[in-house]
DNA sequence: TTACCTGCAAACCGTTTGCCTAGCA
DNA sequence: TGCTAGGCAAACGGTTTGCAGGTAA
């Protein structure tokens, strides 16, 4: 059975936040503001959970450590090569068709397709 | 100047097999049967600077170290969940009109796009 | 009361770096 | 010969784990 911690609550609530992509040091940050001697295991082990409950997801960023996103709808993303921000992309794609068509997609069981944009975003293209 | 060393080539040429995509620990495997006594550190240092170079791609793999592609057409990947092999996708897609149609997409500058989708490949899903 | 959860610190592990030697141009 | 690249091992940094004490149900 699973508990609900005071720890785990302040978790969700920064991951509720839209738009917004922590990496786990960010929110270890912000929780801390929010409950002060929090550990970073703490952090780990609750952000995992979530990911593997479906709550929230995982975003891999190479170099960096990963960043989350609380927002669970179908959507994608646009990282920035300067800043590392990570933005939502909202697109209207049917990948159905081609999931069934395209091998070895068609062989395959497909669970699930992420698309990520990489470039410069519009603050660092006008900030030279 | 670069210059080209036998690790260098044998790298290459490792690299340049068809649908493989290696870790750093498995190409390291496979170079030492044609260098025995090559370094794990030779092998980070001359993959990084190929992908640099945009000789070869990096994918990023969630929980186990990056898998590395030596073609660099545009091309989509599937990664199984359950072997974490890595296939090629080849789709016919379209995407600038969305890249300069949908925020933030449009403000930004748009260098690339990668699309990876996950399941189970066909070997995993019939070997129960 | 009793699992589960947390904080702490050590362990882990993939990756990077420094240093000295080897070898290509 | 000069300078890049390699081998080795230590360092690094993000992540995981073991343990003892805390806490939700």
């Amino acid at each position: 059975m699973e508990r609900k911690s005071r720890q785990k609550i302040e978790i969700r609530n920064i991951l509720s936040q839209n738009n917004f992509h922590p990496t786990i040091e960010e929110i270890h940050i912000i929780l801390k503001k929010r409950i002060p001697g929090v550990g970073i295991a703490t952090v780990y082990r609750n952000v995992d959970k979530m990911v593997r409950n479906g709550e929230i997801i995982r975003l891999e960023v190479p170099g960096q450590g990963a960043r989350f996103d609380g927002n669970t709808e179908k959507h994608y993303h646009f990282r920035c090569e300067k800043c590392a921000s990570v933005e939502d992309v909202w697109l209207d794609l049917d990948m159905e068709g081609y999931i069934n068509s395209a091998p070895p997609l068609k062989d395959a069981l497909i669970n699930d397709y992420v698309i990520e944009f990489t470039g410069v975003c519009q603050q660092c293209r006008h900030s030279i």
